[in-house]
Parts: C-alpha cells; structure tokens; sequence
DNA sequence: ATTAGCACTCCATCGATCCAAGTGCTAATA
DNA sequence: TATTAGCACTTGGATCGATGGAGTGCTAAT
C-alpha cells in the first residue's frame, strides 16, 4: 500500500503519540507535534481520509483516532524496511547490561531463562525464549554403562556440548566385554551425524552388525537410538508475564487471566515458536499484530519475534509478547541487540573460570573454548582385555 | 485457645459460608443455617463476643462479619486436629483421576509439571511444588570420559537414578589409562556415600591417594566432586497462577501483578519451600494464614503446603496458594491424596514398558521395578589394556 | 437466657447533570 | 484549490445526591 508522504508521516505521528499514552489521539495534538505546519482542521480532514482508508479508527464518535491492525502494519513495515539508524545507538546503550548478563554460565537452561529476564525488564513486555533445536546438531560422542545389574545408563553428547541421557533397564546384565563392543558398535556407527540422519533403517543396520545377538542388545540399542531421536522437546523459557498489568488495554480480568495461563502453559507459545521458525522475516525478525497472531486468545496483543542462532543448526526463538500498541522500534531494537549477542556467544571467548554450576542439564557454553567443535572422533578404546586383579 | 462449643460453631458457620460466598455474613444467615435454633438476635450477641475476641471483624460498621487471621487458625486447627473422615471420601474419589496422571513417566520434571497442573485444576488455586532435595542419596555411579581433546565428559548417577553431568574442559587430553584410573579412584572413594557426605577433606584424600599427581587430575577431580557438591538447585513448577483471578480480592491489578510476578520468579516461593522442609506440622502439613505467610508480598494469600517424600531423604514440597477464605477441607483432602500417591511412586509397580522418552533430565523412576537400589557396587572395570586392533 | 422490635449506619446503585475533548461541516482566506 | 477559523454537535467520564437494602446494637418483653 503507497500512501502519499504527508498522510503517511500523519499516520505514523498518530501510531507514535498512541503507543506513548496509550489514549485516542486528536488532530490537534497532531497539529503541533509535527513539523508539518498544519492547522488541527486540515489534519481532521486528512484523518478523515486515513479513516476510510481503514488505516485508523475512532472508538466512538468524539474520540481521537487509534491505529487499526492495518494501520499497525503499515508502520512496523515501514521501520522494518527502512535503514534504522537509531538502533545502531541503542544497541551500543544496551551493550553494557548484558555484556554482565551473559557472562558465561554453566547451563543452557540458566543462560535462557536469563536472556528472557533481561527482554523483560528492558522492554517492559513479556518475553519468552525458546531452546534451540538440535535436529542437524551431530552427534559427538556415545556411552553406555552398566549402573547396577538392572539399569544401564546410556550418556550422549552433541554438538555444542549438549547432552542427553537416559537410565535403561535391562532385563540381565551385560557382561563388560558385551557393553565395550557395544559402545564401539555405536560410536562407530553414529558419531558424526547429525541427529536427523540417523533413521530407523540406520538401527537395523546397526543391530546386524553387533555381532552379537540377544534380545537385551537390540533393547539397548533400540534405546540409545531413541533418545537420540526423540523430538527433542521445544521448551520455553517465559518472564515479565505481570508486565501485562501495565497496559489497561490487556489488564481486565478476562484477558489477563488468558494470557498469564497461556504463558503458564507454554502450549499457546510453542504454536508461535513454530510459525516464527517456518517463515522467514525481513532481518530475521518477524511481527504479528493482533488479528495476525497465531493463538486466538491472544488477538488483542502483539508479538515480535526473532530466529537466534546459536551454533550450526542450532536455532531458537525469542519473542516479545505486548500490547498492540508497543514500541515496535525499541523492541526491534533490543531483540537484533540480543540476537547478536547470542550469535556471538559461540564464537571464541576469553578464557573463564571452570564454572561451579552443574546439574541434571547440560554444559552448552564450554568456559573458555570455542563453542563448535574441530573434528568427531571415535573415543579411542581399541580393544579392551579385562583381567581380575 | 479453648472456646464454648456453642461460639465454635457459630465460628465454624461463619467461616465456612464466608468461604463460599466471599461476602461478608450476618447474624441472620447463621440463624437459618445453623441447626442450633437460636435467633439472629442471639446470634447477634454471639458475634459481638467474637468479635471482642478478635476472631472476626466487619469490613464497616453495617456489614456482616468475615473472619480474622486468628479466626481462621482456629477454623483451620480445629479441622487439622479432628478425625478427618470425609477425607477417605475425597481420597477415593480423586484416586482415579491420579491413576491415569501418574502412569510412569520418564522425566521426572514432567511428572512434577503434572502434579502441580492436577493441584491447580482440582482446586482451583495456584500450586507448585518443588523437586526433592538429594542431600542425603547416595552416589551410585561416576564416570568420566573423554569427549574430545578439550573437554572430558562426567556423568553422576545418584540414587533414584537422577543424573548429574557436565562438561569439564582440559587444557590436555588423558590418556586412557589415567582415565580409567580415575574412575575406579572417584567410584572406589565415592560410591555409597551420600551427597551431603563428600567434605572437602575427603576430596583431598582422594587427590593424594591419586598416584598420578597433574593439575589435570587435580582439576578434574576438583569438578567431579564439585558436581556432586553443588547445591542442588531447588526447582519449583507451578501451575494455575491464573487461578487468582477467580477470587476477586486478589484479582485486582496491584494483587495479581505481585502474585503472578512471584510465581514466575520462583525466588518468594522458594522460601515457602525452604520455610515448609525445616517445621514439621501435623500430618505433614502445614498452614499460612495471611500474615503468618513467609512472603510479605503474599500477605493477602493462605498456602497450604505438605512435604511429600520420594525415596529416602527424598523430600520436597507442594503447595498451594489461594485466598486467605480458602477452602481448608477440600485442600487438605487434595494435598493428603497427593502425598500418598508420591509416597506410593517408589514401591515395587507393574511391569512397564520401556518408555521411549528421553532428554536432558533424569529418568527417576525405572519403570518396572523398585525406585530403591539394593546395593552399591563398583563398576566391574578391573585392568584393562588396550591394543590396535 | 432468649427474642422481638426499632432506630441507626453505611455502602452500593441509579439517574441526572455537567464538562472536556474531539469531530464534521461551513464559510472565509491565501 | 488547499488551508484555516469558527461553531454546533456528540459522547463518554466524572461528579453529586437521593434511595434502599442489609446489617447492627440496644432496649424491653418474654
């Protein structure tokens, strides 16, 4: 949609003036905002016109005018499309804060949750962030061990330092020979794909080549293979949900309510993790606004969202969740300045302190290394001889 | 504090339509809802009594009256010291619901997350509930392995099979003879013991009795032990913060954003926890009323909160929020079911199936069999030797 | 000791009124 | 022809007062 200059730079003086107070705004207010010097009768009449336009609307009769969705999109277009030079400087504001926010932490978990925290409380919105996805992470390394006669325990490490495990019963122990063979067997065999490739077909290969064939060996590597496989689950990490409160316009019970559920549950995010990893936005960062967004009970908000990327492959959602009315340019702001940091954080770092976190999660962010990994390598047990003492 | 039986019911009437209603109840109401068969003017003369005692009060002079803190814990007292025998009722009638809600589950966060949802949808309040201190499990297994060059992989299995790991980083990498002396020196030294029993002087022993002396060795021990060490962070997961919207004196926008703000930061219901875990009440549970509430900023709310316990030394915290004009009973009802079904969790269970979950977390509960482990017994790694094949 | 009766208090509700903000339209103006 | 000044009109929100219901405390009767 082309508007002509003087409209459009009226429209966008009423977005600005609405998102800032959040009331009608009238046309001379207009007036003496702009420095097009226009009397409050020649706005009315240009409004008039951005009215019909379905542009903006007025909530009744002797009100000012709101933005309408199409209004909204007209102007976030219009900022995401053209060069943004402010942002450069707001970037460099926030680059203190979170240059002590993301000082190397132990665990992915924590460093998210983080991340999330800080949208929050510079925005004044609520924000979530999602974990990355793994699906053409490689695999690094692979360990079964028996814990107890009942349990083995089976470790695996990906790219990027993450791990995954899982305790398995079994049925009758293994003997150590059977249990080396077997780690050979899979390391062998898995390290140095990407999760994705290691398809069903793949196992059963697996499986006729162990060598060994009892019923207890095939469980185990049915196993192993599943928890690599397993759809990693997408979790998401939320904060500054009562930040809602702050806005009239979302803060009846009603709305409240659904939202803050909707970010309880994290059912209703996921949906819009998903939709924002399918398409691609201008800059990587993409905005829904109100009737756009994806979860129906949110239709009175809006959401700005961004791909990060934290490793090769490793891909995550953040997502700023407000009114419709939100600072769309600070916003946009504070997520390329976070996108950048996370995209950095793989990059070599200088050397950090062996982190005293630890827990059931993994490492992602080896202190003082570079984040991806030189080569894959089969751990280098050859051939294992076992004696008693 | 003793009081007549006749006030104490008239008490308990009060209180319990208060509950209901959330108005304010007059002298008139109990008249018809008490079968003591007394007057509204008797009644009248009653509560001016119990008022005087400070168990109730009148929000203004012409309104009725609504309990007091003190009026409550002598509702609440009296319910936790009597024989509760519509509890049985309420037990079996929940049971089947748990039934399908704890079918084994592979994480152990999920099936936490699960529990606090059933809390908050069969109450309708807030709840949460906290993942169970290991301070006092044993250690079941060390292993430590060598990833890649830079990075050697520990993994702990405590008992109840939670997992701990982590990626320590080496500025050189082991040899494969030093490693597996390392772990027989960590699972010897280490296996059997509890958590909270590993002191730094025992570290230090171990370090000495090391027989290869690098500072490799030395720091890699150092993380080992401090990954066992570490505190374990308490999670919290709650479920049905919205719920406070159901109960107008806590929904109004000030209330709600504190309340909301506190169960996503964690940090105020943590000490909820921490406060439950140290004072043993009756039954197990515990009640704070209004001001008694750990939490100054929860001043308005009541929390009911019960330590439930896993396997041995196991233990952690539900909980649920609500309004002070809570309802008790059913609350109580709901938590004693929950504890048992957790209690429950770690006796011998059907036979499972190997289920296909998986993921960063712990696998807690082996499906099919005991939660509890017979023994501790070394990995049966004895010499090895290692040839080209 | 209990109860009926009554005067009194206070809050919630409703309607009426008023006011500020803003509009659309018309006529004057550059 | 585009802009502006002026004016009548609309509308929702705030304010105010009257009304009525629910409940109380007190007194006198049972």
């Amino acid at each position: 949609m082309e508007l002509p200059d003087r409209k459009m730079r009226i429209l966008k003086a009423i977005v600005r003036n609405y998102l800032e107070t959040g009331e009608p705004v009238g046309s001379r207010t207009i007036s003496k905002l702009t420095d097009l010097k226009l009397s409050s009768a020649t706005i009315r009449n240009e409004m008039a016109d951005l009215e019909e336009m379905g542009l903006i609307t007025q909530p009744h009769t002797s009100a000012g005018r709101i933005p309408t969705d199409a209004g909204y999109r007209l102007y976030v277009d219009d900022m995401l499309s053209s060069e943004r030079k402010e942002l450069q400087d707001e970037r460099k504001q926030l680059l203190d804060m979170q240059d002590i926010l993301l000082e190397r932490q132990g665990k992915l978990e924590n460093l998210l949750q983080k991340v999330a925290k800080t949208l929050a409380v510079s925005t004044n919105y609520a924000s979530m962030i999602s974990s990355p996805t793994t699906r053409s992470s490689k695999i690094k390394f692979i360990q079964l061990s028996q814990v107890d006669p009942q349990n083995v325990l089976a470790v695996i490490v990906i790219e990027g330092n993450l791990i995954r495990n899982k305790v398995i019963p079994v049925e009758e122990e293994l003997s150590a020979e059977n249990m080396l063979k077997l780690n050979m067997l899979l390391n062998t065999n898995l390290c140095g794909l990407a999760v994705e490739e290691i398809t069903l077909g793949l196992i059963e290969g697996i499986k006729r080549n162990a060598g060994i064939h009892t019923a207890i060996i095939n469980d185990v590597i049915d196993a192993a293979a599943e928890i690599v496989r397993s759809e990693e689950e997408l979790k998401i990490y939320t904060s500054g949900a009562n930040n809602i409160f702050k806005y009239p316009e979302l803060a009846d019970h009603q709305r409240a309510s659904e939202i803050i559920s909707d970010f309880e549950e994290k059912q209703a995010l996921s949906s819009i993790v998903q939709e924002t990893l399918a398409g691609e936005g201008q800059n990587g960062i993409q905005v829904y606004i109100g009737e756009e967004m994806p979860v129906a009970r949110m239709r009175d908000c809006s959401v700005v969202t961004a791909t990060y990327e934290l490793g090769e492959g490793m891909k995550g959602t953040i997502g700023i969740i407000g009114p419709k009315r939100m600072d769309y340019d600070k916003v946009v702001g504070v997520m390329q300045n976070i996108m950048g940091q996370l995209g950095d954080l793989y990059k070599p770092a200088g050397k950090a302190d062996a982190g005293t976190d630890s827990g059931q999660a993994a490492d992602p962010l080896s202190p003082g290394q570079p984040f991806t990994i030189p080569e894959i390598r089969i751990p280098q047990i050859k051939r294992i001889e076992i004696k008693e003492i």
